[in-house]
DNA sequence: AAAAAAATCAGTATAAATACGGATGCCGTT
DNA sequence: AACGGCATCCGTATTTATACTGATTTTTTT
């Protein structure tokens, strides 16, 4: 059976080097290579085309993990990256999910917990631990500011609006007139503090209102 | 110690009166209604205010389980909702996660499994399982039609739009003419199939594309 | 080398959105 | 009874966006 080979992309020294320590224990894993940013990761990369995924930290000067993950998928390439981070944060988590993470691991994560997730990331299968899928949903399932930022009908009209209906199509489905619609419009806008429609739309689903 | 009281929301009856006999078999458990859509739902959740969850089929008449879970995030309800589906797509269970279930089961998971959820859900804590998680995450995470829809140029005039800068100001950003911006506004509606920028910043969210 | 896609620019016309300024009645809280 | 938030409506003017029909050059792909 051939060893799965990895690179370890950290700019710690010392993690870089205790991981590499840590894992020359397992026959089934190789690291190939010790990088310090993404910029070195992606001059390794081309250098062994065989690497089957990467231990990324997020925090690294240069090119960090976010930008390497989505650089990644933009190359739609073959190697799988598991992210290990001390941040948990469900802000961190989503994004790295969103942004193709296989696995989103912590600093104090025990090696077992670390083996496991490496063998079952090989198999083309992403794992996430209950737990930082918690965060993460909960992340995602904020509302709290916007809770009643907006009243009931701005909310149904940002609706229609994101539907991509114009003031006076959705005037006409609400029987009244246009004049209101665009009250209710300029009023949501002034409220999420969006210059206009197009970043309206994007701040109220980044907080979750459509 | 007083029981966790809990109402089963499905319009299959035998399902439902299935898992109430199943649940009969927990001392710490106490179903208070069987109810078979959303709008008897919260008939019952008026009589019983002590109600501390509710096991969610999605699919009902009426009013269904996505606006069940909507109705309750709305309400600031302190009733936490555990959805029960037979879908396995990614696609519902993001749904779910985003509108503030605390869980999601699939119909064919074993006893064991729901009651452990429902305990861990009562501490009110959120729990999805590893598999369920690796669903939504995939989903979360794709990407695949997308991913060379749109040119280098339309993803970034795409961001600036985004960011609710106007044609001519992101023109000027990008030194050209206001015409070329309006092009490539227009390509990428029409790319997307929006009907116009509002619509067009919701889908491109939707796919991840900004 | 040929074909396809990407990036650039243009005219003309209409539709829609935004920025100002107002206003009224309703409802719940203090 | 007074107040503030909400939903409703209006006028005027300007700015933006959209629709339609084009075009050229460069780059990429086949």
């Amino acid at each position: 059976m051939t060893p799965i080979k990895l690179i370890i992309a950290d700019d710690h020294e010392l993690f870089r080097n205790g991981l590499n320590e840590l894992l020359k224990k397992y026959d089934d894993v190789q690291v190939v290579a010790l990088v310090e940013d993404g910029n070195v990761l992606f001059q390794e990369l081309e250098k062994h085309t065989d690497v089957a995924m990467v231990l990324l930290d997020i925090t690294m000067p240069n090119m960090d993990g976010f930008e390497v993950l989505n650089t990644l998928k933009n190359r739609n390439s073959q190697v799988k990256p598991i992210v290990i981070s001390m941040h948990d944060e469900g802000n961190y988590i989503a994004s790295c999910a969103k942004n193709g993470a296989y696995s989103y691991l912590l600093k104090n994560t025990d090696q077992e917990e670390l083996i496991k997730t490496i063998r079952i990331v090989n198999d083309g299968k992403k794992y996430f631990h209950p737990q930082i899928a918690e965060k993460m949903i909960n992340y995602m399932s904020e509302q709290s500011v916007s809770e009643n930022l907006l009243s009931n009908k701005e909310k149904e009209v940002l609706g229609l609006i994101a539907k991509g209906l114009t003031t006076k199509e959705i005037a006409k489905q609400l029987f009244v007139s246009s004049r209101t619609i665009e009250t209710h419009r300029a009023n949501i806008i002034k409220k999420l503090e969006a210059k206009n429609t197009a970043e309206l739309i994007k701040k109220a689903t980044e907080i979750n209102l459509i």
